[in-house]
RNA sequence: GCCCGGAUGGUGGAAUGGUAGACACGAAGGACUUAAAAUCCUUUGGCCAUUGCGGCUGUGCGGGUUCAAGUCCCGCUCCGGGUACCA
């Protein structure tokens, strides 16, 4: 009976929708658990067949926990507000709801066509009102919130108004933006508009002047991990420094628990790392330099604490509010003008130029030690947005000072015995320290711990930790996004009444800034409150939408909350995800301090959103080439075969030229259908693998034996390379249930590859042979016969590999184990109930199609996925006559005394005489005896 | 520069410290067939021997630990990813 993958794929698919055999809902007699991936961004190009590799290992997952008894939430939906919906409505006139609504429905076809066991009655959209109508509801929250350093926690922010009316603000310990200390008397006389300014200061969303990425191409500004070294990470266009006033979201508060938390999940070692860096807590000490003759005290931080000895002079950030106060009359000129020159460079320039660049602020600083006066200088190799902007150089122990005194020809003093300063500095924070009065010889760490008691002791400042992570800039100039629910009044912005949400989009003619520069939004005919005053003209930024998404999908169609109580308390957090490394430093923070902030406020239950992570690695394409000739006489339709393009003749005489993956097998390009794939290929003739051409042989197509042979490469894929292969080509012509397989097949899932169908076939052959257990002629064929030890034992120990494959993720070896048990019952010709039905449970999480088919064919009248996955039973892997388990390769261990002074030859002879031996062997000779003294025997059969 | 990965046949890749190369692709040879497709069988890391059925060698390079190392440790080389004047 063939194998007829197409029908049966249709057939089951069209079952499970018409039988919502995937919808799911509490069940508190069974276990939970959430299966999740991060939702795609519906692009115009579709789904390639690297998307879904993570998605299947999501599936397989799934319905493997599924088949263990949990109720399996398994959710998908869509990341719908994007930049490219937007500029596609800039170009067209479109309106991006309409492209973004197309797209999503091809999304769902390519999606159904593999099969996947999602509840789509569960799907969320970013851009429906009824799911953004949440998204503006958190942005509220944190508005109405301040984070609370002593209960390191959100707090209602009428409680900090209390606080202040009954007390000011000494106590109050906050994340916040200032620090000027006000009483309660203060604060009470203060109008409406002067306490909301105080108030924006401690607010967890909030408003302020910025230094942000502006990307003048894009007409936005930019989040930092939107950008990268100078470049939006969207289209590559610069990036500049600009101050604006935008919404903020205050992430720095939760740069501490953000940290603490990577204790609790279960992510990989290298996306903690990743996360940690990107969060760059440091350890160090805020000191404050005297400036000499003047009140003025500079603050600087440093993790050097041991080097204040060595410190002979400082620098300034250009952007920095000291600059202005230390510039003295003489060195005004020159400040000014290098000040004029940093602002003209952009972000781009500055990190590809590292020229030593400074100027000298004209005015003195006094180190605290020493006493020496030392200059202060304006450079921008220190950066504004760090620490206080301002460092103590020590040239001897940091390149970068280092560098920058060489240039300017200041002093440098070395603090560490042997360390040779001469051509660089000694950055290492090691060795023993001298010409440092009381720290001499102590190690650089004790060193560091000593200064930093002696600095809060003597009042010279206090041990200070410092995060690099930035809070997020929330505000886009664009309308392909979530409005604000902001309105203005008196120049101060409120949040409009939660019965007013969702505030929708407006309609608006084009798509593009104002005339006057403002955001798209200010085209809308009437973009105001009842009452009349401004809406908010900006919108917010990508990883609003996403940053929440998995708390909806418990709970999708509430009306009354982002997440009712009782669904979140069952279904808690995420379990498992499964996504791609981008989303390190961009939707996994921004995630987990949105959960955190809600877990603040007791919406959720679980602090960490995302349990257990899994990176799957990127597809890449795999390009194919054909050779065009290009020598004296080239016709320039004259394609040399591969295997040819080193040979003398055609050496350095061949231009390689992107050609469709689709049009090539095996790297065997198919001739005929490349010379119809382009116009200018229509008369393409081709020098053949053996050397043969078509130009002596006329017969074009005839000649079976002649193969062109292409190169290949990996590159990204893409459109333009001719390398895109969607899975909707393979699930045609090989079947989802194939190109699940495949994917797994393809190597580890973690891991980046080529996508390269090379192998296909293989599998391919697998499922038809699988097929053929079940089938026999034209019918299916079961018996009732009991299986032998051996077809048990081939059972057995499928499930327990196939178990600890998919518990470990290393699916690829599961379709191994696959082919080798279907082989071995091939060759046993076992057609019985007892071995078929288990092992196709155990393929169902892989292959849903043919499990269901063959299950139906066995009888059974409801889904495979209400199966129960089968247990290993380990005694069928023992020999019948012994009690030695049977590794999976057939390797026995066991242990036996032995003299330790015999001989190799003595103790084989020991080993093979000795009664249990005898027992596994059972008559049979083993194929190999290893034994080595610490009494461990391997018997290999 | 710093941090994290990785390196195994012609290819993708297997190997709780215990027969390296599972499984698959490709290739070669054979069977069936008028022929092709499909299917099946054999061989397939390298070198030597192959009417002596075996021997030697082998997991990027150099050391080490161990009875035993692809795997653990130290020092390199190359490749990939992340990140960066973060003091």
């Amino acid at each position: 009976m063939e194998y007829k993958f197409q029908e049966i794929e249709k057939k089951w698919q069209q079952y499970w929708n018409d039988n919502a055999t995937y919808k799911v809902d509490i069940d508190e007699s069974r276990p939970k658990f959430y299966v999740l991936d991060m939702f795609p961004y519906p692009s115009g190009a579709g789904l390639h067949v690297g998307h879904p590799l993570g998605y299947i290992a999501s599936d397989i997952y799934s319905r493997y926990k599924r088949l263990k008894g949990f109720n399996v939430l398994h959710p998908m939906g869509y990341d719908a507000y994007g930049l490219p919906a937007e500029q596609y409505a800039i170009q067209t006139g479109q309106h991006p709801a309409i492209t973004t609504e197309k797209n999503i429905a091809r999304y769902r076809e390519q999606l159904d066509k593999i099969g996947f066991c999602y509840d789509w009655s569960r799907e969320v959209r970013t851009c429906e009102p009824g799911y953004y109508k949440w998204t503006q509801w958190a942005f509220v929250q944190m508005f109405n919130h301040w984070y609370c350093n002593r209960a390191n926690a959100a707090r209602p922010i009428s409680m900090l108004v209390d606080i202040f009316a009954e007390q000011g603000n000494a106590k109050v310990k906050a994340a916040c933006s200032e620090t000027a200390v006000f009483t309660a008397e203060e604060w009470n006389s203060w109008d409406e508009k002067r306490q909301q300014e105080v108030l924006m200061n401690y607010r967890i969303a909030y408003l302020a002047d910025l230094k942000v990425n502006w990307c003048p191409a894009l007409g936005t500004v930019l989040a930092n991990d939107e950008v990268s070294e100078g470049l939006s990470v969207r289209g590559g266009h610069p990036v500049e420094q600009r101050v604006m006033r935008q919404w903020s979201l205050r992430v720095s508060a939760y740069a501490q628990r953000l940290l603490d938390g990577l204790d609790q999940v279960d992510w990989t070692d290298s996306l903690k790392e990743t996360q940690k860096n990107w969060i760059g807590r440091s350890e160090g000490a805020e000191m404050r330099f005297k400036v000499a003759d003047s009140d003025i005290e500079l603050e600087i931080f440093t993790t050097r604490a041991d080097t204040v000895f060595g410190v002979t002079f400082m620098v300034l950030a250009p952007e920095s509010e000291y600059v202005a106060q230390l510039t003295t009359e003489e060195q005004r000129t020159e400040v000014e003008a290098y000040l004029d020159q940093v602002k003209r460079r952009t972000e781009r320039e500055r990190i590809a130029d590292r020229r030593v660049t400074g100027v000298f602020s004209g005015s003195y600083a006094v180190n605290p030690l020493t006493g020496d006066k030392i200059p202060v200088w304006i450079s921008d190799y220190v950066l504004a947005g760090y620490g206080t902007g301002a460092i103590m150089a020590v040239p001897a122990h940091d390149s970068r000072d280092y560098a920058f005194a060489r240039h300017f020809n200041l002093p440098i003093i070395p603090l560490i015995e042997g360390a040779d300063v001469s051509e660089e500095s000694y950055d290492a924070k090691e060795g023993v320290v001298c010409n440092s009065g009381f720290l001499n010889g102590l190690q650089v760490k004790e060193a560091i711990a000593k200064m930093k008691e002696y600095i809060s002791e003597q009042g010279l400042g206090q041990v200070k930790v410092n995060y690099r992570l930035r809070d997020a800039i929330f505000s886009r100039q664009r309308y392909w996004g979530e409005p604000f629910p902001v309105y203005y009044k008196d120049g101060m912005p409120y949040m409009l009444d939660e019965s007013k949400l969702p505030l929708q989009l407006p309609e608006i003619d084009k798509y593009l800034p104002t005339e006057t520069g403002e955001p798209p939004l200010g085209r809308a005919a009437k973009w105001e409150t009842e009452e009349g005053y401004k809406l908010e003209l900006n919108t917010m930024p990508g990883f609003a939408g996403s940053s929440a998404y998995y708390l909806r999908y418990m709970d999708p169609h509430n009306t009354e909350a982002l997440v009712g109580k009782l669904a979140n308390n069952y279904w808690g957090n995420v379990d498992l995800y499964i996504g791609g490394t981008e989303h390190a430093t961009g939707h996994l923070i921004y995630s987990r301090f949105w959960n955190k902030f809600l877990f603040d406020l007791g919406v959720v239950c679980k602090e960490e959103p995302f349990q257990k992570l899994i990176n799957q690695g990127m597809i890449q394409g795999r390009s194919n080439f054909v050779y065009r000739y290009i020598g004296e006489d080239a016709t320039g339709n004259l394609y040399v075969s591969y295997n040819l393009i080193d040979s003398p003749e055609y050496k350095d005489k061949v231009q390689p030229i992107h050609v469709d993956v689709n049009i090539v097998k095996n790297d065997i390009l198919d001739v005929d259908a490349f010379r119809n794939w382009m116009p200018e290929y229509k008369n393409a003739q081709f020098i053949y693998s053996d050397g043969s051409n078509d130009i002596d042989n006329p017969y074009l197509g005839q000649a079976t034996e002649k193969q062109y042979i292409c190169g290949w490469a990996v590159e990204k894929m893409s459109k333009s390379m001719f390398n895109v292969v969607n899975p909707d080509t393979i699930v045609e012509r090989y079947g989802a249930d194939t190109l699940r397989l495949y994917e797994m097949f393809l190597g580890p899932l973690e891991q980046s590859k080529p996508w390269d169908t090379n192998g296909i076939d293989g599998v391919h052959r697998f499922l038809k042979k699988f097929w053929g257990l079940y089938t026999e002629g034209e019918n299916f064929c079961i018996t009732e016969d009991k299986p032998t030890a051996e077809e048990l034992k081939t059972l057995h120990k499928t499930i327990k590999k196939i178990t600890f494959d998919i518990e470990n993720f290393s699916f690829n070896t599961s379709v191994s184990a696959f082919m080798i048990c279907v082989n071995e019952l091939t060759s046993a010709k076992c057609r019985k109930r007892e071995i078929l039905e288990p092992l196709a449970i155990l393929i169902a999480p892989y292959a849903p199609h043919i499990a269901e088919e063959v299950w139906a064919a066995m009888g059974h009248n409801t889904s495979i996925c209400n199966a129960e996955f089968p247990i290993c039973n380990e005694s069928y892997l023992v020999e019948s006559n012994t009690k030695y388990p049977i590794s999976f390769n057939g390797k026995v261990r066991f242990t036996m005394e032995l003299p330790a002074d015999m001989s190799k030859e003595d103790v084989e002879k020991t080993v093979l005489a000795n009664e249990q031996t005898e027992k596994y062997l059972d008559g049979k000779a083993p194929k190999k005896v290893i034994v080595v003294p610490n009494k461990i025997v391997n018997i290999v059969m």
